[in-house]
DNA sequence: TTCTGCCCTAATGTATACATAGAGCGGGGA
DNA sequence: TCCCCGCTCTATGTATACATTAGGGCAGAA
């Protein structure tokens, strides 16, 4: 694998579990040695970052990882909400039936375990869902949109972090997916529209309160609203 | 201005304009020499290119052009409708009236012209068209759907390089804004949903047919379908 | 003591040298 | 004559050396 790629994925990953933190400064030196690459392939990956809007030139002297706060999450989701319920409903049309109906049952037998299953089995769950995203990107069939929608992705990895979903939020959104399963099951673009806007609702109104509660101090000047006196850096 | 930015720019020109068609292979030694800059910013630019979607990896060794056809037209035009209606929705909400409004009378103003005038004037009837895209994005206030707007125009650049507008096709383009801007100005979401629908259909056909008529061979397969005899090349 | 201006350091931006791998071509053999 | 093997050459990928500039720190003066 060339090292570019291999310090994008790794840079990628780190970004987006939390070990590089928002604000930390991304050096080329120091990431290059930390990484063990040399600074061509590093400024590469860099700027990969850059193109996606996960770290931002805070001056012309200094790279640090973007920063994400409760409106980044409002606009995020108001991109997704205008890609997602355009991708339902373009996939109401073109897809394959039997593909969402085996979906939607799979949603149904997923659900019947009830919430409290839903600790032990989240990983099950959010790989469902992932299942059903990657059945509406095939049925659209157009590669903008996808890009545009692996963008917005890549972003609420992020979001999802710092907004870990409770179980009964979990077993809520299972439901909410099956309901856009089985509308595309029925052809009914219209109905996978409006349950996809439903859904993003409730998971944006999800993740604002358990980020607000978790980490973001936005509209929370509980402390002086100056620089901080330690930020947070990648590698001390 | 960096040398990376310099020639990211001059071939981002170029890619538009045509005079790097679909297909032309970006050699790294061979544009690094013609741009008289070093590879590495060249390199730098071509990532750019690519990440925007302009320039493709055709093999692990061999850079070019992004193809376009009509399906790609139709893909782009897709996702423009997804974020320019929901863009006009957001705007509706957000905007100031008196923005719109003055940019409404300025449609109508050069809508009096005529057609016949639509030839001379193009630049004027653009630009007005850009500023009415700039206050859409200004009321919108969303970074990350600027940002994915910006990539899908940056593509619908090469787009309208395909599909000369026609003057009468431009004078009516100027009457679907203008009803775009009237919707605005009175914070009609729906009416201007519905408006931006139907100017994106209109414009997608005039596009497809101006393309077809020109330079696209799509389901047109008059000659055999193999490789091209003489693929274009940037610089013989 | 504080402010201002100069210098120095360290970071990025660029160029070039080196490594490596793939594609094309030529020669030899069947 | 055609096919296969190997070689070479050139392209990219990587590392490193050089240039440039921004930003901080120190010293001097008010």
């Amino acid at each position: 694998m060339r090292q570019s790629e291999r310090a994008y994925a790794t840079l990628l990953d780190e970004i987006q579990r939390g070990v590089l933190p928002p604000g930390a400064v991304l050096g080329e030196v120091e990431q290059a040695a930390r990484l063990g690459v040399s600074r061509t392939p590093l400024r590469e990956a860099l700027g990969r970052l850059a193109a996606v809007g996960l770290a931002v030139q805070q001056s012309p002297r200094v790279t640090v990882v973007a920063d994400i706060d409760a409106d980044d999450i409002r606009q995020l989701f108001e991109v997704r909400a205008m890609l997602e319920a355009g991708a339902v409903r373009l996939a109401a049309v073109r897809g394959d039936t039997a593909v969402f109906t085996r979906l939607a049952e799979e949603f149904t037998a997923i659900g019947r375990r009830g919430p409290e299953a839903a600790t032990d089995a989240s990983d099950d769950y959010y790989d469902l869902i992932a299942r059903l995203d990657a059945a509406i990107d095939a049925a659209v069939d157009n590669d903008h949109l996808a890009q545009a929608l692996a963008t917005v992705r890549t972003h609420l990895v992020r979001v999802r972090r710092l907004a870990r979903d409770k179980p009964e939020r979990l077993a809520a959104s299972v439901g909410e997916h099956r309901l856009i399963a089985v509308a595309l099951a029925a052809r009914d673009g219209e109905l996978a529209t409006h349950a996809t806007h439903v859904h993003l609702h409730n998971a944006l109104h999800s993740a604002l309160e358990s980020a607000l509660d978790s980490a973001l101090d936005s509209a929370v000047p509980s402390a002086p609203a100056s620089a901080p006196e330690s930020p947070p850096r990648g590698n001390p």
